[in-house]
DNA sequence: TAACAATGTGTAACCGATTACACGTTTATA
DNA sequence: TATAAACGTGTAATCGGTTACACATTGTTA
């Protein structure tokens, strides 16, 4: 690889003008950017980032960490912040973190040694004084996260009940995910404010993760304790395909004997028969977004929003019965 | 952050002794090891790995290449890769490139930029003389790569077949996948080995990608074309998915009317109903070895082997008939 | 035309680590 | 006891960029 050294020889100017021909700042004569340009391409250079980077104490580089990617949730949240950062020029150094490890603080560390110049994350916990980048928490959000994206949980636990309630419920069955993780908490409310104030009957289990394991062994127990089932509301597609699944092996019909709404919209809502009825979170989206507002954050351009929250959509597949 | 400066001056060494007491390299007496260690703890000190990284001309970091982190059986080879390049010591940059594009260049070059140690990559095209940093190819693999982690497709075309073979196959439809991918080419060529000897009837459908879209239209395609399929073999998981799906629709019970075959074994070929019997291919180990393959070249310790082939199973559920 | 601003360029300091080299001290060996 | 080897430490060069500062030249304004 070239160095700038290298370049200013070949270009016969010094290391500082080809510094500002190819940073285009301070002043440069036409004629120098020419001899400049054409050292750079003769000799492909590429001026080294970590160069850069140790004398800015910045890096072109963002970290991200994930609870578990392989809840396909996240690939999609993934793919939304790795375009937008390159498009900005940013690399994505990625941690894959258990929701309640101490990794989560390693990681951080890491970052801060490695100059990052900002943090996505989805895993609780991660923030600190200690580090002094820019932070923004992405889908699970706290009250007290300054900077934030993430869905309207309440708006997508309303959908989801009302497209229930229009469709005969009969008894309902709330699938409410992990206390621990906000979303599910909004998600449990939205549908608690639809049911509510009807006379439906409904029941609520609750479940501690989201991983596919604990999702097929909570269908096997549903199905056990509640004899009677004839809608479900699940607060995340993976257990709402499990239910799929569990009752059709039971010979259950859906969604005439059982019908059941997810919530995520991963791919593989699509691909079952009958395709399940879900709530679509905008995930490309939101990582698209968060990846801006951090780098709109880093830049230190003023933010104009400090929190953005976008709106679940209702998908309707063949897993509710007619209205 | 501190620097090694002020935990000399904090220590009363100087940074030669800081940095031979930090990597255990060099002489320091017990002493000075202690008082360093002693600065380290209360200036809470983590060296920068930017500087070092400058003056080393390697980082910490491996660069990663997948071509499409929504297809469900990527994040599973990441989850691995991430794993044992963190037990390593090293982090992640990732970068999702499209099948083609020549975005896989612009990334090589960027991690050059970024003095990365080595790079795994996914995607075909990637690797050049260019770019001196070691490299290992991943799941999609040709001939010509030095270095390679893959799963033997030929044994896992045979083991799907053989599964066909032996459960009544009437006439038999295979799903090939696209040309241009090594693997699809060997699971065909295993599939090929194992019907050809018999006197079964098959026919071959031909696919462009990997895409959920495309999945979905195929199997409408199929079912318009082919008016008798008794069993059908997929190269993919997702194309058995959605042609389970349309049969379903369409009345057909699997696999009593018609049985299917996948592979890959994604995390959602447990939750459809009937469960999806495929054939496994052990991802996240084969992103562990991938990573482990790169670090021991960056480190140079002599490889034992250059290319690791790892065998997949067969995975029963009930997409097939009983024998 | 004097005074000052704008333009253009190079030298050297700096970012925070590692390490070659020089030098002094202690220990081992002949 | 002379001499080499092993030990311990500090100074300064180095990695490859950016930029403060000094200085020269040209253009503008009073």
């Amino acid at each position: 690889m070239a160095t700038i050294k290298e370049v200013a020889k070949y270009a016969g100017v010094s290391v500082a003008t080809v510094s500002r021909a190819l940073n285009k700042n301070g002043y440069v004569s036409e004629e120098a950017q020419k001899k400049v340009e054409n050292a750079i391409k003769a000799l492909e250079y590429y001026p080294n980032e970590v160069a850069r980077s140790l004398y800015q104490k910045k890096s072109k580089m963002i970290g991200l960490l994930l609870p578990d990617i392989s809840n396909p949730y996240f690939p999609l949240l993934m793919k939304g912040i790795e375009e937008n950062a390159r498009e900005n020029g940013y690399s994505v150094i990625f941690g894959n973190v258990e929701e309640g490890s101490e990794l989560g603080q390693d990681y951080m560390t890491l970052f801060g040694q490695q100059n990052v110049a900002g943090v996505l994350s989805a895993v609780e916990g991660t923030w600190s004084q200690k580090h002094a980048m820019p932070i923004v928490m992405l889908d699970r959000v706290l009250e007290e996260d300054d900077y934030a994206v993430y869905t309207n949980d309440i708006k997508g636990g309303i959908l989801a009940a009302q497209a229930i309630m229009d469709r005969e419920p009969g008894k309902v069955l709330i699938i409410a995910g992990p206390k621990s993780v906000p979303g599910s908490i909004d998600r449990l409310i939205g549908m608690l404010s639809v049911l509510n104030p009807t006379d439906v009957e409904y029941e609520i289990y609750q479940t501690q993760s989201f991983t596919i394991d604990e999702a097929e062994e909570a269908a096997q127990n549903i199905f056990r304790k509640y004899k009677k089932v004839d809608s479900v509301l699940a607060s995340n597609d993976l257990f709402a395909l499990a239910i799929m699944k569990e009752a059709q092996k039971r010979g259950l019909r859906i969604p005439q004997d059982i019908q059941v709404i997810g919530y995520d919209d991963i791919p593989f809502s699509r691909l079952v028969y009958p395709g399940l009825t879900t709530i679509s979170q905008p995930a490309f989206k939101l990582g698209y977004e968060a990846s801006d507002l951090l780098i709109r954050l880093i830049g230190k351009n003023k933010i104009d929003k400090k929190r953005i929250k976008l709106d679940p959509d209702l998908i309707i597949r063949g897993s509710l019965r007619d209205k």
